[in-house]
DNA sequence: CTTATTTTCGTTTGCGCACACGGAACTGTC
DNA sequence: GACAGTTCCGTGTGCGCAAACGAAAATAAG
């Protein structure tokens, strides 16, 4: 492996021209096969390795990237979602990266459509997006194949993707962690619950995931013995959500309860801290503020991490890095299932990262 | 927050050359006091940025980082933290960072000393290092300190410091968090242990710390009543040891242990695991290939990750963007307390970095 | 054998910055 | 007023690469 070998060397052995070596490194033609050949070798056994910095420099490009997210002003995950791209614009924008974000609305699908549309008119260098609706990425993703888009996808995967990588998490394992949460040394069989609270629609695939996972892991359970019971709550009509939970609570032999969604977390809190939480364990998701408060107030025991911050950061930079320096990412890059509790809680929040 | 200024556009703003532009920058002096007022002003106010990647292609400058660390063969901690620093160089070495490892004896202070004498023959541009040995490192960095060498440091504080950055854990939360899992739903009263297993000499400051936390915890839990109690525990004299913990776990009213060194993870795990482990929850530290095994077969109930890798990951990259770019970090980098279980484990081990 | 066309290649410029060099303008000295 | 010493500042070159430009060589066409 030896040290900096630039064009101009590998163009001195070969007895050619920097143009030259140029034209076979990014082979664009216009090489005599023999030259070409020549050149090849060299590179080869050199194993020359572009300078990136000059690279980058030399080519003046700025590449653009889009970034197709929910509203963040209607939902604290996806708040801290743009914070993530925020700060990867912040870190990239020095080397010729533009980021334009595009936000929809999160309770509405023709909103998804409508600005991947207004996307695609100005045909970013490449995209990155939640596919939360699930038809309608996979029509957006169609285009952007079509128009040889690189993408990336964080929260939830879609399997057809052609996505360039998704980011995110085992969601099956995430379930298995939440049960597992709930089940820690509670020996005695019982009934754990797993609630879905979402708003008008949801993402059904990305919670079944989950729930999965949390069937699996009761399952696999020795003794068994295990009740699991599964509910889908709509918290528009919160009347019936606060119903359907007391008759859950009243349940003497429920053990644990796991919200999937991370604003259902502080919703169910309430309603919990209301009717009082008798040795229930309640796991649930995210960092918000809410939810924070009651983490540490005792009515949730564990929230389970899921980034959004870092996932949006890390998808840029994948982004970045691919059309930069193709670098390729990961196909699939999975978080670590972060367990916050109310003793670890500040080590999550100081980081700078 | 207008992007691409050059320092070409600041020299025309302020009706100065680039030359004079660039000494303000990197204040050399040779600046007039007009000029410099005003081309500090403008520098604000544009929020100008330099280009990295310009900056680092044009001066042509190559550094060095020293890494004394324990040697890797010793203990898979430190192994894990070596694969940070290779990673951090595969990063940094195309920005013409060059970085030398100093291996030193876990064992044998004076080692250390030797490592460090001969580190400082050809001086680095700057150090990192785990400060093992108190007195030693003390030594070190007072002359890193003369010399003008900066240096941070990782796994644990020394007060008197005057390093750039420490890159750790707040130590006193993590033995908090430790508590926290033992207890973790066990409401009865009982007794709870906590377990220095090291090898000849250890770092007693070091652990102190954790004890701190974890006593903490316990006599801040409403209705009292747990006993906590501490044991130091040589284990190159295993026989005495199997009898300490033998002893220990035949207390009937035993509801947790946790262990504070990585090692002492396994080889506790072994003793309990041949006594059989009734009930008693246990807690310890890291992910080492053994320690995993036993959080795998149950005989672990969680692990704290302490993360060397990243650690020293961080800490080389902290290193070379104050070099490079002149970027200082935060003078404490407190990472997250990882709770590893069984369910979150393979989400740990499969991420990228 | 010209002239036109294509293939092949060397040269040059620019990217944004660091830094060396040397030149003005100013100051002081005798 | 001639000379040396300061202080301040502009210009030029190089970092490694990309890419435009245009020249030479090879080939085709007339």
């Amino acid at each position: 492996m030896n040290k900096k070998i630039r064009i101009k060397d590998i163009a001195e052995m070969a007895q050619v021209s920097v143009g030259t070596v140029d034209r076979v490194i990014h082979n664009r033609g216009e090489v005599a096969e023999d030259s070409y050949k020549k050149i090849m070798a060299i590179l080869e056994k050199t194993g020359y390795k572009p300078n990136l910095l000059a690279r980058t420099l030399g080519s003046n490009k700025t590449f653009r990237i889009a970034a197709l997210m929910p509203n963040p002003a209607q939902d604290e995950y996806w708040e801290q979602s743009a914070e993530g791209v925020k700060q990867a614009e912040d870190e990239w924008t020095q080397y010729g990266v533009e980021i334009r974000p595009y936000h929809f609305d999160l309770y509405n699908k023709a909103s998804f459509a409508s600005q991947a549309q207004n996307l695609l008119e100005t045909p970013p260098d490449a995209v990155l997006t939640a596919p939360i609706f699930h038809q309608e990425a996979l029509n957006f993703f169609r285009t952007c194949g079509e128009q040889n888009i690189p993408f990336v996808v964080v929260n939830n995967t879609i399997e057809e993707g052609g996505s360039l990588s998704f980011i995110g998490h085992d969601l099956n394992q995430s379930g298995r962690l939440g049960a597992e949460l709930l089940h820690l040394s509670n020996t005695q069989p019982g009934t754990y619950a797993i609630l879905h609270v979402y708003d008008d629609v949801h993402n059904s695939l990305h919670l079944n995931e989950k729930e999965k996972g949390f069937k699996e892991y009761f399952a696999e359970q020795n003794g068994g013995g295990f009740k699991v019971i599964s509910r889908d709550l709509n918290h528009t009509h919160e009347p019936s959500l606060e119903k359907e939970l007391n008759d859950l609570l009243s349940d003497a032999s429920l053990r644990g309860i796991l919200v999937t969604t991370s604003k259902g977390a502080f919703i169910v809190s309430r309603l919990i801290e209301k009717k009082g939480k008798n040795g229930v364990r309640f796991v649930a998701y995210d960092l918000l503020k809410e939810n924070l408060h009651y983490l540490e107030n005792g009515i949730i025991d564990f929230l389970i991490n899921q980034n959004s911050k870092r996932q949006a950061f890390i998808a840029i930079s994948q982004l970045a890095n691919h059309l930069l320096f193709k670098k390729d990412a990961l196909p699939t890059y999975l978080f670590p299932l972060e367990i916050i509790s109310r003793q670890n809680l500040k080590s999550y929040l100081h980081t700078g990262r």
